[in-house]
DNA sequence: CCAAATGTTTTCCC
DNA sequence: CGGGAAAACATTTG
């Protein structure tokens, strides 16, 4: 999905929603729980929020809960904050939408999940309380107290949302390529120094990607992922590999 | 045709 | 029950 990085400039987009009527929905039954339109219509929306990957459409009813997936995009009124998303499509195909809202009887949609995989989906009244911290509040002594007791490799527990919520599969290799450390250590392993460096690299890298217009925009972009240069730090080349089920590319010459 | 893709969820095994 | 690895999910794109 879009990570977290990217539900946060859809939740930016999405403010101008508030105090708007949902006056309908139209709905792919098999991404949202039962019941979903009638509970949902006929509402105002109080608020617009993000927890981690998800975002959160507080309602005069229940908490709509979106899940982005791994293809899922966001439209506000018509318009598309991320115009294209990387490892998906760039059409904006209407039979790919799965949840449609109409507000105030308008006839754009005031919001439209777009996604072509379909592994996105809608929640009611979601519990976001077993979520980890969230990765803009991420501090050493939070970060240590996350990672304890951790066996597995340190990049599959960034990928965790119980642990660290929002990061994604590009967010956590570039934050360990920053930090210098090979995504393969057990989580354990990291020293206070690491943890310290790893937390306050999380917390700056971050935003500045955010600023930049999204996951994609690190140093390890999705044109460096598929093409494994010398890293841009050291020379040494970049490896890829599999890790978790998931790709991870890192620096031999200087992740330790 | 094959492989891979910003992500959860489920299943099976310790 | 908890952690962890692998498979499942669904579809498009290069």
């Amino acid at each position: 999905m879009p990570e977290g990085l990217e539900v946060e400039i859809w939740r930016r987009a999405a403010t101008p929603i508030v105090g708007r009527t949902i006056t309908g929905a139209h709905v792919d039954r098999t991404v949202v729980p039962p019941g979903f339109v009638e509970s949902v219509v006929g509402e105002d929306v109080t608020a617009v929020r993000r927890a981690g990957k998800i975002l959160l459409i507080d309602t005069t009813g229940p908490t709509i809960g979106l899940h982005f997936g791994m293809t899922g995009r966001l439209v506000v009124d018509g318009i598309a904050p991320i115009e294209r998303l990387e490892y998906a499509s760039g059409r904006d195909d209407p039979s790919w939408d799965r949840v449609v809202i109409v507000g105030d009887d308008r006839p754009t949609p005031m919001l439209r999940l777009n996604d072509p995989r379909r592994l996105g989906r809608a929640s009611l009244d979601e519990d976001v309380g077993g979520l980890g911290v969230d990765f803009t509040a991420v501090t050493p002594r939070r970060l240590a107290a996350a990672l304890a007791g951790r066996r597995a490799a340190i990049k599959s527990v960034l990928l965790d949302q119980h642990v660290v919520a929002g990061l994604g599969n590009l967010c956590a290799d570039e934050v360990l390529w920053w930090a210098g450390i090979d995504p393969h250590r057990g989580a354990a392993t990291l020293g206070p120094e690491e943890i310290e460096l790893l937390a306050r690299t999380i917390r700056r890298r971050l935003p500045s990607m955010l600023r930049a217009g999204g996951s994609h925009t690190g140093t390890l972009s999705p044109a460096v992922r598929s093409a494994c240069p010398p890293c841009p730090r050291d020379g040494h080349p970049l490896r890829r590999d599999r890790l978790g089920g998931r790709t991870a590319v890192w620096c031999p010459g200087h992740q330790h």
